[in-house]
DNA sequence: CCGGATCCACAGAGATACTG
DNA sequence: CAGTATCTCTGTGGATCCGG
């Protein structure tokens, strides 16, 4: 998954990114340019979801994947995940406090979506 | 590609947003949670870009990839396709109307995604 | 020559069953 | 309940071919 090889000798327009690894943009697609990650986010912004709650809300979603995003989204520690021992067994999602900065982000997202709606509509 | 089957009894939280297709934030996400799209999009934030051109800056994106994801860009109306008939072919992309809705949006990604690169230094 | 269509091989995603 | 394990199959990468 990691490609450290390839490096961008301009990585976009003119700003300060002179490799891959550290520009913003490509920084950001990675974090959320997951199959589910901006879906995930969006729903535990309201505050933290079990596994289960998490997966009924995203119906297309396969457990497997839900797994696999889920994971990624931890180790990028945009969220967190807390387990109670407990049976049945108990774990719960949260967005960390670098998860929580995108909040105003993903508002913006969900009024451009609103927005990209209202255009279709005029078509 | 097209799944019209899932409906989303709640899409998310109390917004109005009954159905799957209809909810911004799915429809937002379906827009660029393509493999490279948000980086497409930010690219051609500076003007219109040669296919060779975005090749160029994406190394890491197959030809064919970055044709299905200019496609889909395309379709979405997001994006203009131009050709030129000359010899040899020249083919520019830009942002549409509503591609450019999005330059703010991203413009923050880039910021976020600077913010992100602060904090990982601090830990 | 450039944009992109086609063919094949393989990693990754879907579906289902199973476990602590 | 929250995952793994297994199998299948779509989608992606890589190379090649094509039409203008």
């Amino acid at each position: 998954m990691n490609k450290e090889k390839s490096f961008h000798s301009k990585c976009h327009k003119s700003k300060s990114c002179a490799k891959y690894e550290t520009c913003p943009m490509f920084l950001f697609h990675k974090l959320v340019s997951g199959k589910w990650k901006l879906l995930i986010l969006w729903y535990l912004s309201d505050g933290c979801l079990r596994f289960s709650e998490l997966k009924k809300k995203l119906p297309d979603v396969t457990q497997k994947m839900l797994t696999n995003q889920l994971r990624s989204l931890e180790n990028d520690r945009l969220i967190n995940r807390k387990v109670y021992a407990v049976i049945p067994p108990k774990v719960e999602y949260s967005l960390s406090e670098m998860g929580e900065k995108m909040l105003p982000l993903l508002e913006e997202m969900y009024k451009y979506g609103i927005d990209y709606l209202k255009e279709s509509d005029n078509t």
